[in-house]
DNA sequence: CTCTAACCTGAACATGAACTCCGGTTCCGA
DNA sequence: TCGGAACCGGAGTTCATGTTCAGGTTAGAG
């Protein structure tokens, strides 16, 4: 889909990168919201050339969440080194919930009801949910997550927090919230 | 806004509620991805007819938002009654995410990121924050929710469960996981 | 250096959906 | 019953945005 990096011409690469760049920059500060002139625009290229290289904005889009979602793995993967369990889960969930802040094209690949969803794709072109499974295992045989914790309830947290992005930052207070149970001591 | 109920002629007042009707119907399927034509349609009348009721599709929207921000507040009202601080917070709570599951226009208002937000039209228009901030009050004082639980944190909580609200409806496992802690025994 | 396939450009086109407009219709007071 | 103000219908207008293509440009093999 975003495969052919050999036997391009030289301007011809280069371009292809301008415009990853600057899609993936205006993706991520307005998620879909931004048109195809205006990221033809901040690559210095006509937009001819972003069809080109992709078939349309649809595949532009996919093409830069691929890209997240390799780093999403190498993170989990980088996460799952810890020795701790419970570091490795932490790292994790704040270094994808901190990746999601800062890229509004990523929270809109995971929370829009798209169909097939993203998080399908995404299993079947990395190993992300292998490890995140894995990691989520560790924390609950140490016994610093509750008995029945699933790696789809790691899914259910995301999502809730990602959907407090907006505005003030309080996708913390909604993961610690979280966390720690907002039961009080009558409970 | 939605005022003008009087002194309006028998078939005017007739069709604007088909209109109403029908997009409240509408909206809450499918929210904000309905067009103006379908609305007519589904109402027996003319898309002009539309637009002699409502100046454009965000004040039709803005007219079943605000009707069902109306019902909210009898929700919260009548949920108010409970003797048990608790019961309150819970028939609130779950009230208010029931609603939001069968109405996709009203995660829309809430989820979305407009601006200015509906929250602040409805801090304007009902006083469903000053009662919720009651009833949060109240489960606090009675030792059924954290001490430093605020009011902003039920959004943040209902954020959190409407934004698992597409596909399964795993909204009230995460409502569960926020009630008690996804914490293990070793914590 | 030359030649051509690969590449680039951006104005023009296609599409879809919100909104307008005015001839025709209906309500309702007198 | 009648007159006219209020109302309605829906084809047509407008606007925004994704996509194409004819014509000019360039890389790079020979």
């Amino acid at each position: 889909m975003t495969a052919p990096e050999r036997s391009l011409r030289a301007d011809a690469r280069r371009n292809r990168e301008a415009v990853l760049a600057a899609a993936a920059e205006l993706f991520a500060q307005r998620g879909d919201a931004v048109q195809m002139d205006e990221i033809a625009e901040r690559a210095g290229l006509g937009v001819g050339t972003l069809y080109r290289h992709f078939a349309d904005k649809q595949a532009l889009l996919a093409a830069i969440i691929g890209r997240r979602f390799e780093a999403m793995t190498a993170l989990a993967r980088a996460a799952a080194e810890a020795e701790d369990p419970w570091e490795a889960f932490e790292t994790l969930l704040y270094g994808y919930l901190e990746s999601a802040q800062a890229d509004a094209a990523f929270r809109f690949a995971l929370l829009g009801p798209e169909e097939p969803s993203w998080n399908d794709i995404v299993a079947e072109k990395t190993d992300f949910s292998a490890i995140t499974e894995r990691i989520v295992r560790r924390a609950v045989d140490a016994g610093r997550l509750r008995d029945d914790f699933r790696a789809d309830d790691f899914v259910l947290i995301t999502r809730g927090a990602m959907a407090n992005m907006t505005g003030a930052g309080g996708w913390r207070r909604h993961v610690m919230l979280l966390l720690e149970g907002i039961g009080g001591p009558e409970r």
